[in-house]
RNA sequence: GGGGGCGUAGUUCAGUUUGGUUAGAACGCUGCCCUGUCACGGCAGAGGUCGCCGGUUCGAGUCCGGUCGUCCCCGCCA
């Protein structure tokens, strides 16, 4: 008989009655009644009850286990009598007499309970991170995630993509987050980085003709974090194809995306072909880049109607060159008068002066801005909303950037509390068309607004005949339910556009060849246009699982500050280490110490 | 770097508004009882620097100042 099993704790059903079976797993459960023991023997495949009867010699060792320990049994598979059938369980038709009784693992008391799901401090789950993942919520996530990874990669190679690896050692990137570096020893003084995003690498395998490239990539990003951006490292499912439009690539996202959320979520696609936003449209309408379009209260345009106004906070904000926006919040004048008072109250905490609102009750308009309306104004805004009895305007004025990004807030905020979220849709959209460059106020100057890499609409033509902030990239975002999972672009491959892109943000053709050497070469010798995008596979994850927080979709996660606390990174390291990287320089490692404020590493 | 929430037993929390005897409950832990449970049940017990430092007060978990930790957000994220 194999040593640890002959089946697993899952699999147990009537037709193994009068088996004897050995059976290895974690002690779930017990149930003791001084006369007879039950343990809930769990594995990864199930949970199956052990019965220890008190004349067995191993029944007082049995009776004293701790939950958790790992122990092995042997013994007959009995048929349960009609009365203590357990129906919640797969196995719940039949129970293992114990036989032979041993304890492989014993188990010390627990810092929280396994067989429960309850809530514990992150920093005392993430310190015994290896019992948090016995957990089911947790390993049903972690589950999840690897039937995510293993779809991806069949849809990806089914659809004639090849899979790379690119360097984890490379250099460090001239633009974007904070890199990490890795000291060299060999070269001392000087680094390697690891990678934002093999961004370039997929570019150059572009350059040599593999066509279609994917990766489920390793990302590495010294940034502080939030409930969905992990510290330090993250996954993107990294894209690139040659010779397309950025209609092509659309279809290949979209079908990912509708085979992923079909096969692994219970959410509904709203539609299989995304709507595509341009960025302006975008920011006019919902006030940010990533639209959340579960729901509707889309803000409407209405600086014209109060140009001329009474009401000087409006006519103020034109005045200025500022806009006016509403939402109409279709339903929402019933609401109590402490609805609205706590919508305003969430918009002054987030900047905004006031929120204005007028309730459109038994066909007059109510509400504290109302009789400042002329009657011409109150026509121009039913026009412009389309408001009828029973709805609820909601008012922004002030700089028009500033006023959609918190009106857009607000929106979000009301979508919630007037419960208009469904929270088993997925929404998909594409955001289109944004800006090549914008302008810095604080330096007084044009730079690229997402990454300087993609091609410019119009090509160099639109480059020299247009004002620079109105050219558009060929850039787009996909975003589902208000998270942004993915940018991409069509790159540019010509190096006199990209000269001419970099001229316009301030830098000559030196600083181009210099900051990108390896593309700028590349492009010199036959490189295919190409395009591409990186959705964040641990973003996708947490949408699938419907997690709030990336941490629970990660095996192993740094915490908010960026420590290991299970293995203790980071940490000081010895001597010998810190003098290969110090060029053997003895006198250089005290000061290197001394200097440095020792934070100090996890304990 | 900045803002907000939280910090009381191993854990989840009550108590803080209005300062006043020995700081409670549940789960977990330890011991005892229990032969059909499946979140088994019953009895008993251990377990607390109320995050830390200082202040006000006859008296502080409770009020004040500072500080630390943690989570969320802003900055940051080509």
């Amino acid at each position: 008989m194999h040593p640890y099993r002959t089946h697993t704790c899952g699999e147990l059903r009537k037709n193994h009655v009068d088996q004897t079976v050995k059976l290895s797993g974690w002690v779930h459960r017990k149930r003791d009644h001084g006369g007879v023991l039950f343990i809930d023997l769990r594995d990864f495949y199930g949970l199956a009850q052990a019965v220890v009867h008190p004349d067995r010699a191993f029944f007082d060792e049995a009776s004293r286990v701790r939950p958790e320990s790992v122990i092995t049994i042997t013994g007959q598979v009995v048929a349960r009598t009609p009365e203590t059938v357990n129906s919640e369980l797969p196995t719940g038709e039949i129970e293992v007499t114990v036989e032979e009784f041993k304890v492989d693992s014993a188990a010390d008391a627990l810092p929280f309970p396994v067989n429960q799901e309850l809530e514990y401090p992150e920093d005392t789950r993430l310190t015994y991170r290896f019992l948090d993942l016995r957990h089911e919520r947790l390993r049903d996530n972690i589950l999840l995630r690897s039937r995510t990874a293993q779809l991806t990669r069949e849809y990806m190679t089914g659809r004639g993509f090849i899979e790379f690896h690119t360097p984890i050692l490379t250099s460090s990137s001239p633009e974007g987050a904070r890199d990490y570096l890795v000291p060299s020893r060999l070269y001392p003084g000087h680094f390697y980085a690891l990678p934002q995003a093999p961004q370039q690498f997929k570019q150059l395998l572009m350059t040599s003709g593999f066509d279609k490239y994917f990766q489920i990539a390793p990302c590495f990003r010294d940034e502080d974090s939030r409930a969905d951006r992990s510290p330090g490292e993250f996954y993107q499912i990294d894209i690139e194809m040659s010779y397309i439009t950025q209609d092509d690539l659309f279809v290949e996202i979209e079908g990912l995306m509708v085979r992923l959320f079909t096969e692994l979520s219970n959410r509904k696609i709203v539609a299989e072909t995304f709507p595509r936003i341009p960025y302006r449209e975008a920011m006019e309408k919902f006030g940010t880049d990533k639209p959340d379009i579960r729901f509707g209260l889309e803000m409407a345009d209405v600086s014209d109607v109060f140009r001329e106004s009474e009401f000087k906070v409006f006519r103020g904000a034109v005045e200025k060159g500022g806009a006016v926006k509403v939402i109409n919040a279709s339903g929402a004048a019933e609401q109590s008068r402490k609805f609205f008072d706590d919508a305003e109250a969430f918009a002054k905490s987030e900047g905004a002066k006031g929120l204005a609102w007028i309730a459109l009750r038994d066909g007059e308009m109510k509400g504290p801005v109302a009789k400042f309306l002329s009657e011409t104004e109150r026509q121009g805004l039913i026009s412009a909303t389309n408001a009828k009895d029973g709805d609820a305007l909601f008012f922004g004025a002030g700089p028009r950037d500033e006023t959609n990004q918190l009106l857009g807030r607000v929106r979000v905020y009301l979508g919630n509390a007037l419960n208009l979220i469904d929270e088993n849709l997925a929404a998909f959209c594409w955001v289109v068309d944004f800006p090549m460059f914008e302008w810095n106020p604080d330096e007084k100057k044009v730079e690229f607004s997402h990454n300087p890499f993609s091609m410019p609409q119009g090509g160099l033509e639109a480059l020299e005949t247009q004002d620079p902030l109105d050219v558009l990239a060929l850039q787009y975002d996909v975003v589902c339910n208000g998270v942004e999972l993915s940018s991409g672009a069509i790159r540019n491959h010509r190096p006199d556009i990209m000269v001419k892109a970099f001229e316009i943000a301030g830098y000559d053709r030196a600083t181009v060849e210099n900051k990108f050497p390896a593309l700028w070469k590349a492009f010199h010798y036959g490189a295919p246009p190409h395009g591409g995008i990186a959705p964040g596979f641990d973003r996708i994850v947490m949408l699938l699982a419907g997690e709030p927080n990336i941490r629970e979709i990660i095996a192993f996660p740094l915490n908010q500050r960026a420590q290991d606390l299970l293995m203790g990174a980071p940490s000081m390291v010895d001597d010998r280490q810190l003098l290969d990287i110090l060029g053997n320089n003895k006198r250089l490692v005290e000061e290197f110490k001394k200097a440095l404020t020792q934070k100090p590493s996890v304990e």
